[in-house]
DNA sequence: CTGAAAGCGCTTACAG
DNA sequence: CTGAAAGCGCTTACAG
């Protein structure tokens, strides 16, 4: 096994509360004695044992990461960039996936023990009650993609303001008649992206039909009979604004199947911006969710509020931050490649 | 903070070493004292602080998972293999991600200190002197996608028969001047896919011109820059096989751009079946890499040899484990969709 | 079956 | 500036 402190303080002819004492940089030490420490350090390859350290500091410098497990890695950048933000502050990131729709919970582990300093929570159904066992422990906890209370901070992609962005473009190429493939329903992504879209419909004086919103989930399938359900009507819509991109590339694929061109014939637009966006053809008009900069900004925040020792768990503070999205124009939608 | 385990102790009118022994289960406990220390652990929500049990079994109950920062988050499907082999087992997962070309070393930081029992790492460049010192100490490695030293146990995809089995697809397609575009350099992904090309080609008498292999690096740009190249060419080659699927999808960008069909002109295959692979048009065919598997396998396997007390720093023992990869026939070589 | 005690490897007041 | 010692919260021989 490695060296110890007690090999050091040996070696460097200290105690161990000197060695201590340089290694973090405390008290004064005298600079020869310093020196002298330093190379004991150096010459038996030296490093401190971090669980007698966090049982010592009764912190882990760990960063706590619970994210949902699902095909696409769509959440991958949101990891990204918790983790720059962790490494930036000197914390490892412990990560826990929760399998979708599964009962096992993997993040509980993380919560009931003393395992992290701090909880970076994306997109996860959690009870509040749980949240708030693990806040009151002295655990700041930030929501990613997820917002179930208002006590406790939240940091999201602005889909209502993405929403309504696209409509937006949509209704400048001059269509009118536009349908709405939804997300699950209950999701508050689906609901801001549906709002922001009949928003900008409004603002326009104009309106979405209930029979043009088409129930979908998220996944590529429903994307695909939405796309037939409407084929099957009399009358096209000008264009499909789908609650994410998944199932935008598979309407566009139900509806060439179907002999009809986008976007000459229909529009198509996504929301996302998955890497497939620029691959398909017609390459996809979508809104770009800033995923990375989601989850650096959460887990700075969180792991600020743990280093200045503000009170974790006033819900004073709890601020609910929203992230503006960025259309990506590209040719599903009518404009040139 | 939480109760510990002398509060349970009091609680239930025991002594600590009882409560430790029905929490570890090990020695045997009256039922009516487990009885009454479960009801206390109960009544005082405690569960025990991680680090001390850390420090007094010396060990962590964790596994590191070192892997590269890519944008394209290929290797995410490793990950998920490695966490359910990690929660399987039950241990936790530290991941440290490693910016490409980087001089940063965040996995460093996981060799040196106690932070993990036994460590993954996939596709890091890494020295194997760095990596001895670790299993010197005890911690056992795994390599994924990554094949360093023969005495330290590998994971990877079985790129040779992966070239090999689309090479001879290509061939039953009655092409016979094929192209290679290379993905970077040295590395043994590229060298084994070519190779595999390679022997398909000579086993039906056939082989492969030098001037038809195109430097590539795996990015998309060079996959487009080497399809203009074979564009100039007086004769074009009847398929192009691209070291990845990234290359591959922008080679059909380019053609298709310059007025070729393909496969009708052309055929082109790629390695990796990346989700966009399925999503492009014509669909990609190309080889299936089994990155869950990888994961799932290479931590399984260093996490068996932890918990077997086998002699970690045995070279004898290092496995060098190919996994076989599949042929996904799409529509880009020519097969009907 | 159970308790008392040593030990894991650190940090940090407390003296000096 | 530095040492001796208590303490962090567990586990585990060792007695009984």
């Amino acid at each position: 096994m490695g060296a110890t402190i007690f090999d050091v303080a040996k070696h460097a002819g200290v105690s161990i509360g000197t060695v201590s004492r340089v290694l973090n940089n405390r008290d004064r030490v005298h600079p020869k004695t310093r020196e002298r420490v330093l190379k004991s350090i150096e010459a038996l390859n030296f490093s401190a044992n971090a669980y007698a350290r966090g049982l010592a500091n009764q912190q882990t410098d760990t960063l706590g990461l619970v994210i949902p497990q699902v095909n696409d890695s769509f959440y991958f950048e949101i990891v990204r960039g918790v983790e720059d933000a962790a490494t930036e502050a000197g914390y490892r990131l412990l990560i826990a996936s929760q399998p979708r729709h599964s009962e096992e919970h993997r993040y509980l582990d993380l919560f009931q023990r003393s395992y992290v300093d701090a909880m970076v929570l994306v997109a996860i159904d959690v009870h509040i009650y749980e949240l708030r066992e693990v806040i009151d422990r002295g655990v700041p906890v930030v929501l990613v993609h997820q917002n179930i209370d208002k006590s406790v901070p939240s940091f999201q992609a602005d889909n209502f303001g993405g929403g309504r962005e696209i409509t937006q473009h949509l209704i400048g190429h001059g269509y009118t008649r536009l349908a709405y493939i939804t997300g699950t329903d209950h999701t508050p992504d689906n609901r801001d992206r549906l709002r922001g879209m009949r928003d900008a419909l409004n603002s326009s004086g104009l309106s979405l039909e209930e029979t043009n919103i088409l129930a979908g989930d998220f996944l590529p399938g429903s994307g695909y009979r939405a796309a037939l359900e409407l084929m099957r009507r009399p009358e096209l819509p000008h264009a499909i604004f789908a609650a994410n991109d998944q199932m935008a590339v598979d309407a566009i694929k139900a509806l060439r199947e179907h002999g009809l061109r986008v976007p000459d014939d229909i529009a198509v637009v996504g929301f996302d911006d998955v890497l497939m966006a620029q691959y398909v053809s017609p390459t996809l008009t979508t809104v770009h969710q800033p995923l990375y900069e989601l989850g650096l900004q959460a887990a700075q925040m969180v792991l600020t509020t743990l280093q200045n020792q503000e009170n974790v768990r006033s819900p004073a503070l709890a601020p609910s931050v929203l992230l503006p999205t960025t259309l990506k124009i590209r040719q599903s939608c009518g404009c040139k490649g």
